[in-house]
DNA sequence: CTCATATCAGCTTAACTGAAATTG
DNA sequence: CCAATTTCAGTTGAGCTGATATGA
């Protein structure tokens, strides 16, 4: 490798969160290689315990994959009796999903085990700084963006 | 889905970071369906002109993925003349890599398909904030954080 | 001998498209 | 008939581990 220390500039901004979220993948997957369930299960989880309800749809309509991906997703979920599916009175088509006791404490478990990768990525960053950095990251992750 | 309107202040940093970066690879890769390389593959080729020389071991570092992994992911890269390699003539089993002519050429007009996604991603947000957000981004990303 | 590099082989996961059934 | 939801089937891409060869 080169001696230069490049600033990074030359990169866009879908670059940048890519790579961020290489480098930070690759720490939470070695922390959860106990877990029974991957980092984007997980994520489906925190975003399902945020809804506190919703269908699989709507999941795949937050994590920007298809109706297909997300039955593959949830499979082993439910399998594992993580989450539950209620069959919609109005809708009776949808299954409306919602966390288990389970569910909640798989989350918790995973939160004790990655406490330091936060504050090992941001290090001296400022709280005001942290803000900004979580307030752009929800607004461009959100759908009605 | 329920009516509240979460303010996701109950994500942890990581999974905003993965929430954040699924929602982007959606919108790229769609831009870059008529492109011959993946995400990934771009983004090690933009590593690569920003250090303007690296071997596959370093681009794996840089990007936090095996040897293994660099090797499958140069390999269509090398097959289409996006880049050369030469031996180093000190360690000549380490292999430089460049890109080329070509390489360049493929790095330009990926940029040009997708040049309104970040202006879209963040919108209003000020010229401050950006500077904050992309700052925050190259430090979680680079290896020798 | 040890370490780094590169690569081959096989595997798993996570995404996709296409097609079908159910419901409103 | 049409649209949304769910799910099955098949496929591809992107990461992993293990094993092997080569060179410093």
């Amino acid at each position: 490798m080169t001696n230069k220390t490049p600033d990074w500039s030359g990169l866009t901004l879908p670059h940048l969160i890519k790579w961020a979220e290489m480098t930070v993948r690759a720490r939470v997957d070695a922390a959860l290689r106990a877990m029974p369930i991957s980092s984007s299960q997980l994520l489906a989880l925190v975003l399902l315990h945020e809804q506190s309800e919703a269908t699989a749809a709507d999941l795949a309509r937050l994590m920007h994959v298809t109706p297909q991906s997300m039955t593959t997703l949830l499979g082993p979920l439910r399998d594992q009796g993580l989450i539950e599916r209620r069959p919609d009175r109005a809708h009776r088509s949808r299954l409306q999903l919602r966390l288990t006791d389970h569910g909640r404490r798989v989350i918790t478990q995973a939160r004790e085990l990655t406490p330091r990768i936060e504050a090992d990525l941001l290090g001296d960053a400022s709280d005001a700084d942290r803000a900004t950095f979580r307030r752009l990251l929800a607004r461009i992750a959100r759908p009605d963006g």
